[in-house]
RNA sequence: GUGGCUGUAGCUCAGUGGUAGAGCGCCGGACUGUGGCUCCGGCUGUCGCGGGUUCGAUCCCCGUCAGUCACCCCA
């Protein structure tokens, strides 16, 4: 029996990694841009930790942690990066040091959900928080900040839904308003959003059973309950996109699934066959009580994650580029050696390079450089030996010169640096 | 976690109760030192895994694993 990788846990082979490292960079770039520094936490912390920082009763602490067990010690393997964070920001007192910490963080995640397109037991979530900053300017900025990221991306048709849960207090009397709304409308319900009524109503708020979303039609709205403290700082975050021209809509039905979030939550969604229903490519908010609560000062907070799966499944897929790369190949046992020492000089000076160990014919070793996605090939054969040039081929121009082999390395640099003939991206 | 569908070559898939095929890809040749086109030839499979029915199973039945769709959940 061959062995094989864990359920919903998936290799990423090298014909894929090209993407990933670009999104990376798109992320990293984006997020340094705006004054973010990396952080980075362990992926295993106590089980306690997300257990008061998610909340005891939500489906992630409840169904979907993996859970280690060492002697009396209780493991889990990290299902979201903001608890991390925060724990990290707490014990190492960063609010000490500054009065506004902004950190991202990129890296595999962990949850035990059912495997489907788009939702893995590992994926990979960058996200960022801000610790210091009661907003709302700041909540504003963030979700420009996003918006402007994944569009530059090139993501159309998103949608970006804005809501506030408001204080603890405030989620407390809508949770009781909207239960006592639902309750006599119980008959109406779907078997799940029943079981949901008395434990956590907002979740039925966001079911996508028809039942259940014509029986919460007419439900009140948590923006109605509002302080008016509360009111004014949603206000703020809705007045800063419009004056930012970020297109967003109020969302009274938006929850999410982690205990954490007080007043602005946030989710950007796309559509399109490629990403299926799990179609929330980020989601974030607001969670001003967490840091206190895991024993910290009194400092608010905001953050959001992004699924790199998700944003790469709604990405167009692009040909990959001929990339900037030398393949030497050498004819016949002399240039075998030769070709060693052509190598070892490319990569010296920078350029990478490979050379043809296995042999054959000019033809199988031309393909052998097609298959690499090469754009240079140095050709190596007795002819040049004698002569003491190499012949140089461009692979996407289909040109070639013969040069002496001690310019090799200057004119292989030139070929590189000039632009590639359009179309070379077949390759 | 619940229900449905699927699982055959590296990829996309066809197929039959008598142990398998196509296209693409890959390798070679036409072209003895010139690649992407064309033509010709060739290799590759525990028919997901385990059990049952049968003289015989890739095909029928059961189980299981994995993927996928919807729910659920969420990024």
């Amino acid at each position: 029996m061959t062995l094989r990788a864990v359920k919903g846990m998936n290799d990423i082979l090298p014909d894929e990694i090209g993407r990933w490292h670009a999104l990376e960079t798109v992320l990293r770039r984006t997020f340094e841009l705006a004054g973010y520094r990396e952080i980075r936490t362990p992926v295993l912390e106590p089980t306690e930790l997300f257990v008061r920082s998610i909340g005891e009763a939500t489906e992630i602490v409840e169904k979907q942690m993996f859970i280690l067990k060492r002697e009396e010690e209780s493991l889990a393997l990290r299902p979201e990066g903001t608890a991390g964070v925060a724990r990290a920001y707490v014990a190492s007192a960063l609010h000490n040091r500054e009065p506004v910490s902004r950190l991202y963080y990129l890296g595999p995640m962990f949850r035990a959900e059912r495997p489907q397109r788009g939702r893995y037991r590992q994926f990979w979530q960058a996200g960022v928080e801000i610790y210091g900053d009661p907003g709302p300017g700041c909540d504003a900025e963030l979700i420009d900040m996003l918006v402007r990221m994944l569009t530059g991306l090139g993501l159309q048709n998103l949608r970006v839904l804005v809501n506030s849960l408001g204080g603890a207090d405030t989620r407390a009397r809508y949770r009781d308003a909207l239960a006592a709304y639902l309750r006599p409308k119980a008959a109406e319900l779907s078997e799940h959003a029943r079981r949901r009524l008395e434990d956590n109503p907002l979740r039925i708020l966001d079911s996508k059973n028809p039942q259940d979303q014509a029986a919460v039609a007419g439900a009140p709205s948590i923006l109605e309950l509002l302080t008016p403290e509360d009111r004014a700082h949603f206000d703020g975050v809705t007045r800063g996109l419009t004056a930012l021209g970020t297109p967003f809509e109020v969302s009274p039905g938006l929850v999410r699934g982690l205990d954490y979030y007080t007043r602005t939550l946030f989710e950007i969604q796309t559509s399109g066959a490629e990403i299926g229903s799990q179609n929330a490519l980020l989601g974030g908010g607001r969670y001003d009580a967490m840091v206190k609560e895991l024993g910290g000062p009194d400092v608010p907070a905001i953050g959001f994650a992004l699924g790199l799966e998700r944003v790469l499944l709604a990405l167009p897929a692009v040909a990959p580029a001929r990339e900037a790369r030398c393949f030497v190949a050498p004819l016949g046992e002399r240039a075998q050696v030769e070709a060693l020492l052509v190598v070892r000089e490319l990569r010296e000076a920078g350029i990478p390079a490979e050379a043809d160990t296995r042999g054959g014919s000019l033809k199988s070793l031309l393909r052998r450089a097609d298959g690499t996605g090469s754009r240079l090939c140095v050709v190596l054969g007795d002819d040049e030996i004698e002569r003491g040039a190499v012949t140089l081929k461009d692979l996407v121009a289909r040109a070639q010169v013969e040069v002496p082999r001690a310019e090799l390395v200057l004119r292989a640099r030139e070929a590189l640096a000039s632009a590639p003939p359009a179309g070379s991206s077949d390759a």
